[in-house]
RNA sequence: GCCUGGGUGGUGGAACUGGUAGACACGCAGGACUUAAAAUCCUGUUCCCGUUAAAGGAGUGCGGGUUCGAUUCCCGCCCCAGGUACCA
């Protein structure tokens, strides 16, 4: 028979799923081994070739396990709560979980056809509400923990409760809101139970807080940074800018530190960790404290401070142990050493000090810059460093060291959520406030002696002796440091602290389609509901968007109040709440799971922790670290054992997608909004040249003088659509929901000919290379690859694309080849009328050295995940069996072995031809490696002059790197090569290489 | 901007610890088999110069450096990708 992929696969499919071949013991003698991978989000575009990248490397390492002779933990999901199902559900009305569970159903026929080993029995899925009870289970054991400092972990809330009854807070050393009230014993006791919650509000590990969200106003709901281009909406091109709301948070920054010593125990790509331990952002520094210097702002602070609880200037002082009683900025630097050099403070436009240090004359000045910071986004702000802008307050502080009076800015470099949302400007320096500071012609003064021209740039040099610098003149950087923190700590103007650029994570969605929060409000404070109460359910909705006064979604749930009574929290759970602890839930079996746990102790002791994770380094600062941390805080709780979930994890590069993109060009005109979608060639005329832009508006029938203000921009258009780059525009019309009267521009420019088919008349898009996601609207599926070579094929295929970890563009061009070589290992067992032919011979050396040299290969390869070199080597074996014509079972049943893991399904076949019981394979031994069929006595040396290999000499092994230098200089040929001259010097690398420099 | 990764023939890539650059494939060209096609097999294939063959020269994004020897190590740039806190 020939080979007949599609037969073969589709039964042995079907045999693994009859037989659960591949269900997971929770007790056993074999050593243990989980081997996890990142669960996809179910979209619905299907399962991407850029999916199973991953799952297929992970698959390998775990049926190569299974014949190393462990029991192999090899689950799957679904990541089911997710953005993109929601808005389908907007523009169609189909709930979500409808829509979620097809996409499901089309993701296991894709997985299924893949071949993987996976045990089904214990797959999860986040938005499943026997699953999202123990994600708010988990939400609810976080609202009921403090984190004590002292003690290192969290502990439950009740302990903190204790503490207060007898000390107060002042001695407590805890996690906190930074603004939290000093209170004594005596004073927590005459608290109101009202006053108590919300004290305690301010330490529990989950916690509200007012953070900043992208609020579109036409849209009337909250926007995620993938959703906003450009300071507009990417549907509907509506503006968007940034506002204030409570907000669940995460008390993450609680555990900074752990996150951070973590990191050196365990088995991760160094990049990745560098990523995490940059975006943890550790800096030992300092705070200091400029006093505002009165009177310049009369009208506003001076009478209101003493009497008024609320107003904003006196709330830096809510700070436990603090009795500071005149006003003052406080900002966090890393350089206190430079502290002479001050020569300015910068706020963040949005910090609550601004609008009480803002005199009347600068008013305009500053409210027209606040107004023009709202519309940028965080990242437009941090990226644009070349603009140079800001607005002076009016007011001035006091530098506590040398005295000297200095004016309070805004800038938007500055962002208010890091630190302490205020800088202290140094511009001999610090770059950027050395910019700043040549731009708004603020002094500049050079404090080490070191620092050249600082007139012109900054220099943020340590080196050197300082000058300018009061009682630290002279001294070096060591020496300052410590003697100006100490100085300072002395006048209560600052203490040395450590600081961590790391926030802590918002914690809702204003949103439908994910988990519920179990809380109900009373009294305006938060209250979590009962366990038993659990899960709260995702209540009906008869609409998936926000109400009309801009109220998340589950606002419009008809009757759903707890006890009937009080509101429930409106937000739901962000996307990664129920990937921060899945694992552990794989652990349990489908009859474990009907116990009243997340998961039980017996299988938690057993598997422990993830030995293998694979996923993207996509999700190198998100899910990671997210995960980390609710395993550290489980961990607290004493519910599980390990302090790293993830024992060894490695990165798949990612599969990208060739994105194709439309442009659009609208305006606003008296009738309304009009709205252009223009051909690639158009698009970079309109952005670079002026006559042709003024040339087209003239052609839609607007004066040179009257050309209106436009937004050009480009926009992702779906692949599908597309071929050769050449857009179908009849289909894009019917896709396109958002601009029903849009007109199209073609390669032929204007105007547009509709009667004449000519070789301009298309649409033509641009392209870039970038992440396969739906969003951009560029994926490519397996199924039509699976279809036309089978499973197999397409699994070598992605592991013979290129190393594991490198990210790389889906191209087909290769998949001949070891389509081809699996046909070749298909005839190796069968003559050429497809009879099988295996004997049962002796095998030769040549035989024994080919199949030893694969077994070394793979089991190199797969230990180190270079699987693209082993597909090469599998290759290269068949190549050398076929010219050896070998036809022998001592040979071909190791090389079913060792293919097995690769390509299963054409494996399993031919063990079964080969006489052995069906399905045994997935748990047979690996061959054993014996180096002496690899022995070689000589060795083909390469003779270079100055390098350059001029010819090839064989030499035996057995000779000393004397002997062979004398041999090589004996050669005729080398003679030739060095024409008469004797070699200046020879290097003799043994079994290497021969170097002669001349 | 900042953090992280990458850049080698026409294409995907190999070269594992500084030791023959281009393994293995794809594609292309030529040939065999065939009425023909598919499939299969054989030969060639980094570039330039030359060409019956040979012999030269250049070459791993760009510019420098260390070394007998650099794709590999160091310094400075350029380009591409991922992340940048509400995509997952």
């Amino acid at each position: 028979m020939d080979y007949q992929f599609k037969k073969i696969e589709s039964e042995w499919q079907q045999f693994w799923a009859e037989n659960n071949t591949f269900k997971a013991e929770n007790h056993s003698t074999k050593p243990k081994y989980y081997v996890m991978d990142m669960f996809p989000y179910p979209s619905g575009a299907g399962l991407h070739v850029g999916h199973p990248l991953g799952y297929i490397a992970s698959d390998i390492f775990a049926r190569y396990k299974r014949l190393k002779g462990f029991n192999v933990l090899h689950p799957m999901g679904y990541d089911s709560f997710g953005l993109p199902a929601e808005q389908y559900a907007i523009q169609t009305g189909q709930h979500p979980a409808i829509t979620t569970e097809q996409n499901i159903a089309t993701y296991r026929r894709q997985l299924d056809q893949i071949g993987f080993s996976f045990d089904w029995s214990r797959e999860v899925r986040t938005s499943s509400p026997d699953y999202y009870k123990w994600t708010q289970w988990i939400f609810m054991q976080l609202f009921n923990s403090w984190y004590n400092r002292e003690t290192d972990k969290a502990e439950p809330i009740s302990t903190l409760i204790q503490k207060f009854e007898v000390e107060g807070n002042t001695s407590v050393k805890a996690a906190s809101d930074d603004d939290v009230l000093s209170f004594s014993a005596e004073e927590w006791l005459t608290f109101t139970d009202q006053e108590k919650q919300e004290q305690l509000l301010k330490y529990r590990l989950t916690y509200l807080r007012e953070s900043t969200v992208n609020w579109c106003a036409a849209l009337g709901t909250v926007l995620a940074n993938d959703e906003v281009k450009d300071g507009f909406s990417e549907r509907g091109g509506y503006p968007v800018e940034q506002k204030k709301m409570m907000q669940w948070s995460m008390r993450i920054t609680a555990y900074a530190e752990r996150l951070l010593q973590g990191l050196d125990t365990i088995d991760w790509p160094e990049p990745l960790k560098e990523m995490q331990r940059n975006w943890i952002g550790k800096s030992v520094g300092a705070m200091v404290r400029f006093k505002v210097e009165r009177g310049e702002n009369k009208e506003r602070g001076a009478e209101s401070e003493k009497s008024d609880n609320a107003n904003p200037l006196s709330a830096p002082f809510l700070v436990a142990g603090s009795s500071l009683s005149t006003p003052f900025i406080e900002v966090f630097t890393t350089r206190v050493d430079t502290t002479f050099g001050v020569t300015f403070v910068v706020l963040a436009p949005e910090h609550e000090l601004v609008k009480h240090l803002t005199t009347p004359d600068q008013q305009a000045d500053i409210d027209a810059y606040i107004d023009q910071a709202k519309k940028k986004s965080e990242l437009d702000r941090m990226a644009d460093t070349k603009t140079v802008s800001g607005a002076f307050t009016g007011s001035y502080v006091i530098n506590p060291l040398n005295g000297n009076k200095i004016p309070v800015w805004i800038a938007d470099y500055v962002l208010a959520g890091y630190g302490t949302g205020a800088v202290m400007g140094v511009p001999s320096g610090d770059a950027r406030d050395h910019r700043f500071a040549t731009h708004f012609n603020l002094p500049i003064v050079a404090i080490l002696d070191t620092q050249k021209e600082v007139l012109k740039e900054a220099d943020a040099t340590k080196e050197g002796h300082y000058i300018n610098s009061g009682f630290i003149n002279g001294m070096t950087y060591k020496e300052a440091t410590a003697a100006v923190i100490a100085k300072l700590e002395a006048l209560g103007a600052g203490k040395a602290k450590i600081n961590y650029r790391q926030r802590d994570a918002i914690f809702g969605r204003q949103r439908y389609w994910g988990e519920p929060v179990p809380v109900y409000f009373k009294d305006g404070l938060p209250h979590l509901i009962d366990e038993n109460e659990l899960p709260l359910v995702l209540p009906e909705v008869d609409k998936y968007l926000p109400t009309e006064s801009g109220e998340p979604p589950l606002a419009r749930a008809e009757n759903w109040k707890y006890q009937n009574e009080f509101e429930y929290e409106l937000s739901t759970m962000p996307g990664w709440a129920g990937s921060s602890w899945y694992w552990y839930r794989y652990m349990a079996t489908k009859e474990e799971r009907a116990e009243n746990v997340f998961a039980p102790k017996e299988a938690i002791d057993y598997w422990k922790d993830v030995d293998l994770y694979i996923g993207g380094s996509e999700h190198a600062t998100g899910h990671l670290l997210y995960s980390r941390f609710w395993n550290k805080f489980l961990k607290d709780l004493g519910l599980i054992e390990v302090e790293e979930p993830f024992k060894k994890l490695i990165n798949q590069g990612m599969i990208q997608g060739r994105s194709s993109f439309v442009y659009r060009l609208f305006f606003d005109i008296n009738s309304g909004r009009q709205t252009y979608f223009v051909s690639k060639s158009v698009y970079d005329k309109l952005s670079n040249d002026r006559e042709y832009r003024v040339d087209f508006f003239t052609k839609l029938g607007f004066r040179e003088e009257d050309i209106p203000d436009y937004i050009l921009s480009a926009q992702h258009v779906d692949v599908n659509l597309i071929s050769n780059d050449i857009l179908d525009v009849e289909a894009f019309k019917i896709s396109n929901k958002v601009d029903t009267n849009a007109q199209f521009v073609l390669e032929c420019g204007l105007p547009i000919f509709s009667f004449e088919k000519r070789l301009n008349e298309v649409y033509r898009c641009g392209h870039e290379v970038e992440k396969m996601s739906k969003s951009k609207f560029n994926v490519v599926n397996p199924d039509e690859m699976i279809e036309r070579y089978g499973a197999d094929t397409l699994r070598m295929y992605e592991m013979f694309l290129g190393p594991l970890e490198q990210s790389k563009p889906w191209n087909t061009n290769g998949i001949e080849g070891v389509f081809k070589f699996l046909r070749k290992f298909w005839k190796l067992f069968h003559d050429d009328n497809f009879n099988f032919r295996v004997i049962n011979e002796a095998a030769s050396k040549a035989e024994l050295k080919s199949l030893h040299k694969i077994i070394k290969k793979v089991e190199d390869d797969v230990e180190r995940f270079s699987f693209n070199t082993s597909v090469s080597s599998f290759m290269i074996a068949v190549n050398e069996l076929m010219e050896l014509k070998c036809a022998k079972r001592s040979i071909l049943q190791d090389m079913v072995i060792i293919l097995s893991p690769y390509a299963p399904h054409i494996c399993e076949e031919l063990w079964k031809l080969l006489g052995n019981e069906a399905g045994t394979l997935s748990y047979a031994e690996f061959p054993k490696f014996n180096p002496e069929f690899l022995v070689e006595d000589a060795f083909s040396y390469p003779i270079s002059i100055n390098g350059k290999t001029k010819t090839n000499l064989s030499i035996p092994l057995s000779l000393e790197p004397k002997e062979v230098e004398t041999l090589v200089l004996a050669d005729e040929n080398v003679q030739k090569y060095l024409a008469g001259q004797t070699p200046k010097k020879v290097i003799v690398v043994k079994g290497r290489i021969v170097n002669m420099v001349v």
